[in-house]
DNA sequence: TCCAGCATGTAACGAGTTACATGATTCG
DNA sequence: CGAATCATGTAACTCGTTACATGCTGGA
């Protein structure tokens, strides 16, 4: 019935490098962001509560003179954790909240140029964004192909940039498709 | 800054045609669930709110000899509002969160073998959701186009449909591009 | 010196899930 | 007559967001 999958996010990002509370949030925002967010609100007292089951442990680093940096690192159980959650319990399909669609569901066959409207100005957005998802691939793997001990980070990039194509490819096609009925 | 999108969703729901709490987590189940869900237990109260709000009205009908059941109707203040949220508030792009790919990113290089299980699970999870979404447009759109008024359930059904086979052929490349590195 | 960014936390609230609780109806 | 489904609600809890609150650092 548990479930709390951040934490084990927060586990498995501290494995592969010790990191502080504003470390972890800047992975988020740059490299898993695209399937998972989490706000700094949610991370500290999600760090301290893992730290208080003994599934990690922290040192404090000075930065500059006086500003304390809590850096964490996994323990031994924290990894047993980890491994639990990576190999034995079952990951459930995603369950999608979309209001875009809905929107459209809603509109219906009585206004024609409303549904056009809102399927280019999402068209738009998804645009923008896989520009920017190529951008950062462009900067990020100008291989177009993963590297050492990036590919995670590969993977995503390229789950998203996948998942933003066929958005588009399908609000194309449906916009090309009007009008319906 | 306000939100609150499932009441909107229940207006909409309502505007289309006069139902009951009941009534309406069958449409979740039914028609929208692949891009909206609700227990009956979040459904109930909204509904409540939205009475006081002067947003819907409700009456009661009697099923049988005694049970009651409340058959919601929207009021011309909710058409209103629904018409605000639908033409007015912007839709941001959804926010997915997805433990399948992150996964897949700690697992990384150090163990091929669980990269390919865990994509092979997730494989096998998208098709069975795909073979259940073409049954059900088989049944209901048997002509594979949308019918009189039915444009919008058409719609919702077809990007389901996209976006499962958009992530199998994710899942397929990525497949045959093992081992990685 | 000023400002963006580094760094950490808590409080209040809203959204969403699971569990609790009850009773009627319909169909086999 | 029993089981699945119809029908409605509340309680307790977890998850997630926004806002509040504070102070330091590094570079222009």
């Amino acid at each position: 019935m548990k479930k709390n999958t951040l934490q084990y996010i927060l586990l498995g990002l501290i494995e592969q490098k010790g990191m502080s509370g504003y470390d972890l949030k800047e992975v988020f925002k740059n490299e898993i962001g695209e399937f998972w967010q989490a706000e700094h609100s949610q991370i500290y007292p999600t760090l301290k509560k893992l730290e208080e089951k003994g599934w990690i442990s922290s040192t404090i680093t000075i930065v500059g003179t006086k500003l304390e940096k809590k850096v964490y690192s996994i323990t031994p159980l924290g990894k047993e954790q980890v491994n639990d959650w990576l190999f034995n319990q079952p990951n459930e399909l995603a369950s999608f909240k979309d209001e875009f669609i809905l929107k459209l569901y809603f509109i219906k066959e009585n206004d024609q140029q409303a549904i056009q409207d809102i399927l280019t100005e999402q068209q738009r957005l998804h645009r923008l964004k896989l520009e920017h998802l190529y951008a950062r691939r462009e900067v990020i793997f100008p291989e177009k192909k993963a590297l050492n001990g990036d590919i995670g980070h590969y993977l995503i990039l390229d789950h998203a940039i996948n998942r933003e194509q066929c958005t588009l490819t399908w609000i194309e096609r449906t916009l090309a498709s009007l009008p319906l009925e």
